[in-house]
DNA sequence: CGCCAGGTGCGAA
DNA sequence: TTCGCACCTGGC
């Protein structure tokens, strides 16, 4: 078991709001799916303590996995001294924080999350950890890790097929076939431009997916994942419609935190339609 | 039933 | 370059 400050850390908002897939809230408790173990995070007043089936190397991987030392609050300020406007948002947002998820799971599942919905794309990767992933017992109960990339290789598009993917199952097929693990590694040697084009080499994989992949599998927060929910909020708050527009002011004003500022926008947009 | 969900890739203008 | 549309699937 490790054990961490609380501080101001939203843990249930940082789990819940979209970014993690695999995840299940259980009574006072959160069980993530983390690559090659599971682990069960409960708090009191001061802490947050995780439980894992795996506890070797637990608290550098928790470290990694929530950004822990990252620092939020310098960052805030930054985006506070550039755009004041921001201000309700940040303060909605204080505690939020970007995940840094496995790679491989990460480019699957939001190839899956093409004009999807949460609850179709957790199905899939559900059928498809079940169907190849290893089995996890833990604390008396089942869980499946997300497959490997040598145990994906090995699927034919039927296979695919049977984990719901739809029209997606052939690029993710294509994509599977075509990637090796050097090149997923290799992707943190590109710039943003480079690796967003290489992501978007894929069919299947556009702006959006591509921009996702990078902010939530290799913690990159100058990109800017431009969804339904941003687009509502860019309209609401800067009368700003088109895709090209948000992109080019987030890009000025923002810069290399615009990835961050637009999980905020999603956050608070999505939480206040809820 | 018809519509939509954290988009993308086509072909047509 | 931009624009409009079809697309698997499951839930309402």
């Amino acid at each position: 078991m490790v054990k961490f400050n609380k501080n101001n850390f939203k843990l249930y908002d940082t789990i819940t709001c979209g970014q993690i897939f695999r995840f299940i809230l259980e009574n006072n408790s959160y069980i993530i799916i983390l690559e090659d173990r599971i682990i069960k995070i409960t708090e009191d007043d001061k802490y947050f303590y995780v439980y894992s089936s795996n506890e070797n190397n637990l608290k550098e991987v928790v470290e990694s996995y929530f950004g822990l030392n990252i620092d939020y609050d310098s960052i805030n300020k930054t985006l506070l001294s550039n755009d004041i406007t921001l201000k309700n948002m940040i303060d909605n947002c204080i505690g939020f924080k970007i995940i840094n998820s496995p790679k491989l799971e990460t480019i699957i599942s939001y190839m899956i999350s093409a004009n999807n919905n949460v609850r179709n794309i957790q199905n899939s990767v559900n059928l498809m950890s079940k169907y190849c992933g290893k089995k996890i017992v833990f604390e008396n109960k089942e869980y499946y890790l997300f497959p490997t990339l040598e145990k994906l290789k090995k699927l034919s598009i039927e296979n695919l097929r049977s984990f719901k993917l739809g029209f997606r199952a052939e690029n993710i097929y294509n994509f599977i076939q075509r990637i090796t693990l050097t090149d997923i590694n290799n992707i943190n040697n590109m710039n943003t431009k480079e690796a967003l084009d290489y992501l978007m080499s894929f069919k299947g994989i556009g702006l959006k997916i591509a921009s996702c992949i990078l902010l939530f599998g290799y913690h990159r927060f100058d990109v800017f994942p431009i969804d339904t929910w941003v687009k509502k909020y860019m309209s609401d708050t800067y009368g700003l419609k088109d895709t090209k527009k948000i992109e080019e002011f987030t890009k000025e004003k923002y810069k290399e935190y615009s990835g961050l500022v637009i999980q905020y926008m999603f956050h608070s947009k999505r939480n206040k339609e809820k």
